[in-house]
DNA sequence: CTGCATCGAGACAGCGCTACCTTAGTGCCT
DNA sequence: AGGCACTAAGGTAGCGCTGTCTCGATGCAG
């Protein structure tokens, strides 16, 4: 409509490009990419020129173009298990905080706990030549690892810490996390402690690793106390496998669930059976989920930084494609025990 | 290391080009481009030489000149109002395992309830010159309005329904799901019915409307008993608003939720001031999320089609972007009423 | 005043793919 | 048998942008 030249040539956008920036600045076409890019050996007078003539044609580049020429593409992929809980999400929802103000497009996929699914998607991604990587944990194929490694392609890990391999990880030990269930538990007095886990990814695997190691430490670890399913972790789940452990070991005075919605489900459950909670027995979350501090009774949990691991390891894949040199390539960003009512 | 042409010219990708799919397989590039795109003018023999070449070279086409070359994307975007509920998850969740077997990159966009950030996401999402919008409701900028008008992209909008515009939609109706409420709490012979709704968007206040609407028929409204606040749906603030509500209003015997996770924290808040549920207050959720139907009492919601409108959504998409005529622009997904113990 | 290093700006070419047009090949009608 | 419509394949030329090289302008030492 407002267009003046209505070309019949369809195969152009139709959005202003470099090249008319740059005549309406009077500059040559490179001069308005660099300017527009924050090429240092641009003249500041220049730069001004360029960015309101692209403010005044209302121009955006175009990414295709750009990936093209360059043969780099503007987005950064990262990669995620799930996102029907809501563990993820704060931790996307921090790294496109960051990412997207810096004019980085984040791709999102989501394997669904599948390491076959992760190299599909690895794969798909990489046509895409991105910038850089954020994967979650370290539990991969052989296939996805090779694919990283040859594409060259700065790479994250978040969720989990590794100083052995080098890697750049920002996370939290899940071992450390583990057992400072166990400890917490065991400073209740407690003696029958069980873990209940399901999703078995890497990181509950390590959780269970840790919380059995304190328990083998002190002598009451006891193998019949530790229910480990591939199912997915539910609220209905949680109830669940807690009236099954209740019944078959009534003498457990204290549960470590794997993630907190299992721990709800089981608060619910104890309530509806008249399990007294934490009297008869503790319960202790993991992730502190919105809801848990307003359970009945209120659910103690560990509270794990996800939106800080987000934001983290948004900082550093930034870091890292500056160029500069990364000081800390291992970032432990803790977690927190929240005592409350249920232990 | 495998790759025994080292060029020192850093441009290219490395990776396989049409052009060499092409020789290999003996043909034309333009011919392969054909064959690999499945335009049906190639004839078969030659498609079968082509794939085989292409899979042989592990050959991916590269998106960003496949997009400069046709001045099109291959992308839909899908622009949501929220992720840290779960809502919106199913939704996305399912446009995915549509579009992305079907080639198309989603994109993702959260405006996090904000009209001003939806228009700034759907500019910069239009540099990818998207095949498809998939949209949350009708509530946008005009400035919004005017550059999908604009674009000449197909357009989808999700969750609602308007009969009147002859726009693509695909959802239920958000007035009836309200009436609905009302109706179900009026038949268990409630008479002081209120409504709680947090993050004001329009289809939190068009269930309200509903709500209303059904309640003036019946002469039972009082807008003393309507709790709206722009503040984000959560457990906590279900269980903060529900206490306001009864100390100002002690004969209050019915309450609906704009949305679970309030109904849940007013459950949970009730259980702790020992507010009978429902003998003294029937309360009915919406969306009917996972745990609600372990709540104590278990909550009565009302169960919304997430996961079918994202795949009907992006079906429509996929029949759109195919140049297929339309022959129901207007998709009335329905909603579910789950009885449970809190009504 | 000349020669050299330094720096800012432009010319050129090409990234990998596809739209468009052209050409060669097929069968079919007159 | 010749001409025609039609189909299948290829040639050509860009899409919009940026890497690389080149060139002119500037500043300073000799």
């Amino acid at each position: 409509m407002t267009s003046p030249k209505n070309d019949k040539n369809t195969r152009t956008t139709g959005r202003p490009t470099l090249n008319e920036v740059a005549r309406l600045a009077g500059v040559s076409p490179i001069t308005a990419s660099r300017a527009l890019r924050g090429v240092s050996t641009v003249a500041t007078e220049l730069v001004e020129k360029v960015q309101k003539a692209a403010l005044d044609l209302n121009y955006v580049v175009n990414p295709a173009a750009r990936a093209l020429a360059s043969a780099q593409g503007h987005s950064v992929v990262v990669l995620v298990p799930s996102l029907s809980n809501l563990l993820f999400i704060d931790t996307l929802e921090a790294i496109h905080q960051v990412l997207r103000p810096k004019g980085f497009e984040v791709l999102i996929g989501n394997f669904h706990y599948s390491r076959d699914e992760e190299e599909n998607l690895l794969r798909n991604y990489m046509a895409y030549q991105p910038r850089g990587l954020l994967l979650t944990g370290f539990d991969r194929t052989e296939s996805s690892r090779r694919m990283i490694e040859a594409s060259n392609i700065p790479c994250v890990y978040m969720m989990e810490l590794d100083s052995a391999a080098g890697l750049n990880c920002v996370g939290f030990s899940q071992l450390a996390a583990g057992e400072t269930a166990a400890e917490h538990l065991l400073s209740r007095g407690r003696k029958r402690l069980a873990y209940i886990g399901a999703q078995l990814d890497q990181r509950t695997l390590l959780r269970g690793e840790g919380f059995r190691k304190a328990l083998q430490k002190v002598g009451l670890y006891d193998p019949d106390l530790e229910i480990l399913t591939p199912r997915a972790s539910s609220v209905g789940l949680g109830g669940e496998l807690f009236l099954q452990l209740m019944a078959s070991h009534p003498d457990v005075d204290a549960i470590f669930f794997g993630n907190d919605d299992l721990a709800q489900g089981a608060l619910l459950e104890a309530m509806r059976c008249g399990i007294k909670i934490p009297q008869q027995v503790a319960i202790l979350g993991f992730n502190d989920l919105p809801a848990s501090a307003h359970m009945v009774p209120r659910l103690s949990s560990i509270s794990t930084p996800r939106e800080a691991i987000g934001r983290r390891s948004a900082e550093l894949m930034l870091t890292l494609l500056a160029g500069n040199s990364v000081t800390k390539p291992v970032q432990d960003m803790g977690f927190e025990l929240k005592v409350r009512e249920s232990t």
